[in-house]
RNA sequence: GCGAGCGUAGCCAAGUGGUUAAGGCAGUGGUUUGUGGUACCACCAUCCGGGGGUUCGAGUCCCCUCGUUCGCCCCA
């Protein structure tokens, strides 16, 4: 194809569907905006060592999944692949720390992760995200799960599922994995390729395989939570508690290990049993560690991500999209008249009503035609002989009545013109 | 990065080697130069994602490429 078309991975979103999007985004802001959370922008890309430092330079987002380039300043940098590393990276380099208390914020905006485009995940897609920061309390970790979980159903999204999971400490993950890999040795060799790669190095993600003979041999496997230290384990008891309370049903799923490497006690993923293999729809975690690893003071932290995305597509299966429609459509024909039609439309917009020129100066019979399918409640009538009267012919599309009014007669009963409307739509 | 499927107009879609590429929806114009939603008529792909090849002849077969879908990896 010789014209230049969107690149891979990437999309537009049209105005068939930029509802969904605002719906979704006007929930979030509500809710986020009821629970104090106060929005941050960040950029969009960061030096390329921000995500090596925060995401780790083994998992896979980091090694194989990032835009990175340099710019004309030699510096590396890197499309941001996900939000927490540089809402971390501006709070510390803005000292919000300092500010004392805790800081709950929220984002959302676009990233980029060089992966094979598949249904719900794009090159380009966009997260929506909270951070709470400085607080190591379990009620922040149920907070936030609580808000995720009010955001989703508020959108009206059905067969959802909390898996929940903790990872302990360092120390406890360190002896977990000393287990895992004790346990895994000797099997090594009837392990999928992937995971006896893993073995050596990311042993925990093995739990995670997808390969049926390796979730055979885990299924004796020691689980992280028999080592988890007794503080560790309260804290997850806690937080299961807490979700009871709150009435968030949760699962527990001891093989939930996440990719990125600063998460610690509290896991979690909202899956969707509605899509495909991209079941996540927000995932999250606790990260005490990542404050301080990018330089600033020791502060617990915890958070999620959701994909909007994936959320658009949920909500395009469960309801037909409508067309918006206008309140008036106005018609007119002669230079006098669609002069006047033009004045009279911005002063209906200026009024707050939904307003429709005709533009086509074409047959009234078409224009009529135009006013139908825009779903107009009512048509506005200028011609020749209204433009001479300083009227307009009011019509209502549903049920065909027509009326001559004023036009300034018009715009001083509008109260009443709102009123009508309602009954028109109703 | 790997495996498999698909790619015909804005959308859905027939066509499986032989002159001019069905049909439906949408769109545009008309019947109707001041009144719509129904109906009827007309128009709407010199071209089948792109490039190359086989053939007397290709949308139809082969190769490459791009895109897309599903899965793996991974992730939101």
């Amino acid at each position: 194809m010789a014209s230049i078309q969107a690149i891979r991975g990437t999309r537009d979103i049209l105005p068939g569907e930029i509802g969904d999007w605002q719906t979704i985004e006007s929930v979030a802001r509500t809710i986020l905006g009821c629970a104090a959370y106060q929005e941050i922008r960040t950029p969009l890309f960061e030096q390329t060592d921000l995500f090596e430092r925060g995401i780790g330079e083994a998992t896979d987002v980091v090694g194989k999944e990032m835009y990175t380039f340099k710019d004309r300043g030699d510096r590396s940098l890197t499309l941001r692949p996900e939000g927490t590393a540089g809402v971390v990276r501006s709070y510390v380099e803005h000292g919000l720390h300092a500010q004392g208390g805790v800081q709950r914020l929220w984002y959302t905006g676009a990233m980029f992760r060089y992966e094979r485009p598949q249904a719900g995940r794009q090159r380009q897609f966009h997260q929506l995200g909270v951070e709470v920061l400085g607080s190591s309390d379990v009620r922040a970790d149920a907070e936030v799960i609580a808000i995720a979980n009010q955001i989703l159903q508020t959108i009206g999204l059905k067969n959802l599922s909390l898996q929940l999971n903790s990872i302990g400490d360092a120390s406890d993950r360190s002896n977990y994995r000393e287990a895992l890999v004790a346990y895994l040795a000797p099997f090594q060799d009837q392990l999928d390729p992937d995971s006896q790669h893993r073995l050596s190095h990311n042993p925990l993600r093995i739990l995670d395989s997808k390969d049926a003979n390796t979730q055979a041999i885990l299924d004796k496997a020691p689980s992280i939570l028999e080592y988890l230290s007794p503080d560790s384990q309260k804290r997850f008891e806690q937080i299961q508690a807490l979700l009871n309370d709150l009435g968030i049903p949760s699962t527990i799923n001891a093989r939930l290990v996440r990719g990125l490497d600063y998460y610690t006690h509290t896991v979690f993923e909202i899956q969707s049993e509605d899509l495909g293999a991209q079941a996540t729809v927000c995932a999250g975690g606790r990260y005490d560690g990542l404050v301080s690893q990018l330089g600033g003071p020791e502060t617990p932290a915890v958070g999620w991500a959701m994909g909007l995305e994936r959320l658009v597509i949920l909500l395009q299966q469960l309801q037909a999209q409508k067309l918006p429609s206008v309140d008036f459509y106005i018609v007119s024909r002669g230079e006098a008249a669609e002069a006047q039609a033009l004045k009279l439309a911005q002063a209906l917009r200026q009024s707050g009503f939904k307003t429709e020129l005709d533009l086509s100066g074409s047959a009234f019979g078409k224009q009529f035609k135009r006013a139908d399918r825009s779903g107009a409640a009512a048509c506005l009538i200028l011609g020749d002989a209204e433009a001479e009267a300083a009227t307009v012919q009011l019509k209502w599309l549903k049920s065909g009545e027509q009326s001559a009014i004023a036009q300034t007669e018009l715009l001083s009963n509008l109260d009443q013109l709102r009123q009508q409307l309602t009954h028109a739509t109703a």
